[in-house]
RNA sequence: GCCCCGGUAGCUCAACCGGACAGAGCAUCGGCCUUCUAAGCCGAGGGUUACAGGUUCGAGUCCUGUCCGGGGUACCA
């Protein structure tokens, strides 16, 4: 039994308890306790109802505790303590248990079958092939990444999905870009459009077009050339960088699909028949106000051309009919207030959307030397993800933009992230695995021991039991980030994990002369890499054998 | 102006549907390597959880207002 189900086995002896009290037994919380006095896990519903049941609360708490019946071989002790929490102690039985559980189930630990047979996508970074992927993109897609590995973890079929649009103004600019760099690289006199791209890449691509192409383009006045060009070049860079995150897209969607599918069209005209849609200064307006905006928004422009939010909708409309039983979309927070605007559209148009959710992440600033600096990738002021990556390793990247809030602006200093490369909180972590192998392989070079018919009874040092009360707290951690979407807890779990284990490799040594004793805690230290592993895994971080 | 997110130690961040004394790392100071990895462990200092009210047994967490930072409010994406 996991922890998940000892707290429902709680909670059902505890609404047995309050029914024979006449009391009602709905949402009784059951949570792990913030101190050992208070035993390991502890309830409220006293407190809760107190003022029900016209008793005060400790009196109440004492009056369930003697009603309460709970099985031994979980609990060892049920006591009730300050303004009225009734508090419950994990038998070592239990205990013990989890560890053969643990040892058991190996890489399955953690997992779930929430999701058996469901189809879920995932939907992120979709940043347009425009310059480099730059730190502020690193977040959403290492976030976006490690949401996929939760939803998997529980079972779902994911399929992570790179959207992009390459049709629209940006892309314009793109191409124009590049050809002015080309015209310049042949002596010609040309310059860089008003709100064009002044990255050096431009020029990069541009000179590998004269090296293909000499100056037969110098009269092309069709900008297709250079578009796709840059596209191609740009994408394969974006491609690879995500690849040394280990990161790889299962599908790339281009809007261009749905202009020659004909979804475009099809949106447009639902929007019309349901009076959602309607023209006005030339324009092509959607009623948003009907969903509380306060300005109606322009779909399709004076100069025909639809806004981005367009193909957004009709890419969701697709999205949906291609069946997944979850859909995830995740977004910076520039598009907080376009969202909505595409469910409603969805919804008009019956497209079901309970079954989306968008996660909205906040916008990494960049500092470097403490100054801070806009980022943009028109006016080139970005830092590359690439440059990121190289500078201090995936894993450090991955769990630096995991390990904060992702409703929360993160504040990243280069010039800082760099430096305390060294002492990252990740190696933190992989240190604690890696010496956990470092012992196994010591075990093994040195002795006979195996963990099998280990006596766990043995393992009684206050850093043993820690150790054990922490660990088994995993599947929980899993199940909340399934229901969360955050990663943010399995990270704070495992750093936690691995300060305990530290604690116990300076006050227990594992091998020994005492062979029962080694036994004992070679399975502990067995389980306990099983467990930093997994999560490891999830992060996508990599688990280090030798530091 | 209006809408959304945030404001926690000097700095970067935690805190499980509201719970018990708000926790880590970095930085500062002091200890610990003849024994499986010191990328480690132990200890000290550091806080009116931006501010003011409210809700209740209990508020960093919920509500209202103010201030500060970010984003949106484009026929830009």
């Amino acid at each position: 039994m996991s922890i998940v189900d000892l707290k429902v086995s709680l909670q059902q002896h505890l609404a047995k308890t309050l029914q024979s009290l006449e009391l009602p037994a709905e949402s009784i919380i059951i949570e792990t306790s913030r101190s050992a006095q208070f035993g390991d896990l502890s309830s409220n519903v006293a407190l809760v109802l107190a003022r029900e049941a016209g008793r005060p609360p400790l009196e109440l708490a004492e009056a369930i505790r003697e009603q309460l019946i709970v099985p031994e071989d979980t609990c060892s002790a049920v006591t009730v303590s300050k303004p009225g929490f009734i508090n419950f102690s994990i038998s070592e039985t239990y205990l013990r248990n989890q560890i053969s559980e643990i040892l058991t189930k190996g890489e399955d630990y953690g997992k779930s079958e929430a999701g058996e047979g469901k189809r879920a996508l995932v939907e992120f970074v979709s940043a347009n092939p425009t310059g480099p992927l730059t730190v502020g993109h690193g977040r959403q897609a290492v976030l976006g990444d490690v949401v996929s590995n939760i939803l998997e973890l529980h079972g779902y079929d994911v399929t992570r999905e790179y959207y992009f649009n390459d049709a629209g103004r940006q892309m314009r600019l793109l191409g124009e870009s590049v050809r002015a760099r080309y015209l310049e690289l042949l002596g010609e006199d040309a310059s860089v459009p008003e709100g064009g791209y002044e990255g050096s890449y431009i020029r990069d691509i541009a000179e590998q077009m004269v090296q293909l192409h000499g100056d037969s383009l110098k009269q092309q006045d069709d900008m297709t050339i250079f578009k796709q060009t840059a596209e191609k070049v740009i994408f394969s860079d974006i491609k690879a960088t995500l690849a040394k995150i280990g990161l790889e897209f299962d599908n790339f969607m281009n809007e261009k699909t749905f202009y020659e599918d004909g979804t475009i069209d099809r949106v447009v005209e639902g929007l019309r028949e349901k009076g959602l849609a309607y023209d006005k200064d030339g324009a092509v307006w959607f009623k948003t106000t009907q969903f509380g905006k306060d300005q109606d928004t322009v779909l399709i422009k004076g100069t025909g051309e639809p806004t981005y939010r367009l193909p957004d909708i009709a890419y969701h409309t697709q999205k949906v009919a291609r069946g997944y039983d979850y859909i995830i979309d995740i977004f910076g927070a520039d598009h907080k207030d376009t969202y909505p605007d595409v469910l409603s559209a969805l919804e008009v148009l019956g497209y079901g959307t309970d079954h989306i959710t968008v996660l909205i992440h906040q916008f990494v600033s960049l500092k470097e030397s403490g100054q801070k600096v806009k980022m943009s990738t028109r006016k080139a002021t970005f830092v590359t993800l690439e440059e990121l990556i190289d500078r201090v390793g995936a894993d450090v990247v991955r769990y630096f933009f995991i390990m904060r809030n992702m409703h929360s602006h993160l504040n990243f200093d280069l010039t800082l992230a760099i430096k305390e490369s060294d002492e990252n909180p990740v190696y933190y972590l992989q240190y604690a695995h890696a010496r956990i192998c470092n012992i196994l392989k010591h075990a093994e070079e040195t002795t006979e021991l195996t963990i099998d018919g280990a006596n766990h009874t043995l393992l009684q040092e206050p850093s043993e039991i820690a150790l054990m009360k922490d660990m088994i707290r995993f599947p929980e951690l899993t199940e909340t980030a399934l229901n969360t979407l955050e990663p943010q807890g399995i990270t704070t779990f495992l750093y936690g994990l691995a300060t305990l284990f530290h604690r116990f490799y300076t006050e227990c040594r594992v091998v020994t002369d005492d062979e029962d004793i080694s036994k004992a805690r070679l399975g502990l230290v067995t389980s306990v890499k099983t467990v930093l592993a997994n999560g490891l895994t999830i992060l996508g971080i990599s688990r280090p054998e030798r530091m």
